[in-house]
DNA sequence: TGGAAATTCTGTGGTACCATACTCTCGGTT
DNA sequence: AACCGAGAGTATGGTACCACAGAATTTCCA
């Protein structure tokens, strides 16, 4: 497991749900093997609470099952999951999109501009793990302007998790091109109030998470469950 | 606080996310005013821990307000956070009867009519209580029947309190007649395929729940957040 | 040698207690 | 009389330990 400093005011079971998602993501921590709260509690330097904590967590999120007086374990990436995880992200995102479209007053999206200057500069200076981070803060900032973010926080939190699980398995390189351009011409849509095209490139943007299941399943067939 | 016997099977965890959320729901846990982990340890027989542990996850809903080291307050309700769970259902909702009408194969709408009829029932011999719980099963049921489970459980489960906290404000007799209709007209639509009729049901459906602020709001002025 | 019972080991669930930080009060000083 | 500071009180954050359940291993008997 790879292990960074805790930082500053960040709580214990803050700092151990950071590292449990983080090394997920990055498989460190293998889809489908098994986890001890005494070891991890160990190689953080913590007491089992904090752990245990962040596991009731992300058991919350269907990425661990918390088998009582048995153990816990990384689930393996149940395709459907990942589906609906897709499906939940592109409703509520057009929608979200469609809602700053119409919105009335000026609209400030700065943020979206500086967000995506950042993003070609990472593609020129390839760093894909600095994008998979400026693509969650891109989409981030959508529900941001739309007054949203609660919706944000309720699902995404929990829910990133799937996606970029998944995305870290696949070569980017290709995809992150592509990635950026959409986000660029969803840039233009929304600064036009062009409610329609908005929605169609989001769709057409998500839906480039799905085209490389085939893929990674080849790669990694032991980290996917069966069905 | 009113408490009911723990359930068989169900941990000191659950046990104590169930009695709170109860509790919040019904308003003998007042907006807007401390709890103590201490105190409602005491009063469920149980250590602090899972009392903790429950608050946690109410905090992550938004439900709950925890200020380490000095106490937890039951959140005001605030208004905007209940028209964004409105927000987020609507839009989650009405995708789902979208994929139920364009479903392929054949649909199962028994559970659905089965819930109706109780419904209908409940309206007759008037439970409120009853009528809420197959409110909830009957949105339950049609995320099952569109296979999305698990957007029903990623959301619902910590959204729905803010709703039904706002519902038991009001009085609901008036309303009650006019949803169990809207349900009718739904499985209607459903049953004929018609997607577009059904979401607009939808959409009308759930906007039942915006019209009584105002009421509610001079009723209970003490339970609102400002803004 | 094979198999079942008993025992040990290991895991999470929960309890009790300590650490730490914030609040409020009370007393002394100016 | 007003204000500041020390200390008690009380809240959550975290630690250490016990309770209990399930799995694996060992032991004992046929």
């Amino acid at each position: 497991m790879h292990i960074t400093a805790r930082l500053a005011k960040e709580t214990a079971r803050e700092y151990a749900l950071r590292i449990l998602k983080d090394n997920i993501i990055s498989l460190d921590l293998a889809p489908g093997s098994m986890v001890s709260e005494n070891e991890i509690s160990s190689q953080l330097g913590l007491s089992r609470t904090p752990i245990r904590e962040a596991l009731i967590e992300l058991s919350r999120a269907n990425i661990v099952e918390i088998y009582p007086q048995k153990g816990s374990r990384i689930l393996l990436i149940d395709y459907a999951l990942v589906e609906e995880s897709r499906f939940l992200r592109l409703v509520l995102e057009s929608a979200v999109v469609k809602v700053i479209c119409e919105r009335e007053g000026t609209l400030d999206i700065s943020l979206l501009e500086e967000n995506l200057k950042l993003q070609e500069f990472y593609l020129e200076n390839p760093n894909p793990d600095k994008l998979l981070e400026l693509d969650n803060q891109f989409h981030c900032e959508l529900f941001n302007l739309a007054n949203k973010m609660q919706c944000y926080h309720w699902m995404m939190d929990g829910m990133t998790v799937h996606f970029d699980r998944v995305r870290s398995m696949s070569l980017n390189t290709i995809k992150d091109i592509k990635i950026v351009n959409d986000h660029k011409a969803l840039i233009a849509a929304i600064s036009e109030r062009n409610s329609q095209e908005a929605v169609s490139l989001m769709e057409k943007h998500l839906s480039r998470y799905k085209i490389d299941e085939q893929a990674i399943r080849e790669k990694y067939p032991q980290y996917f469950s069966e069905v």
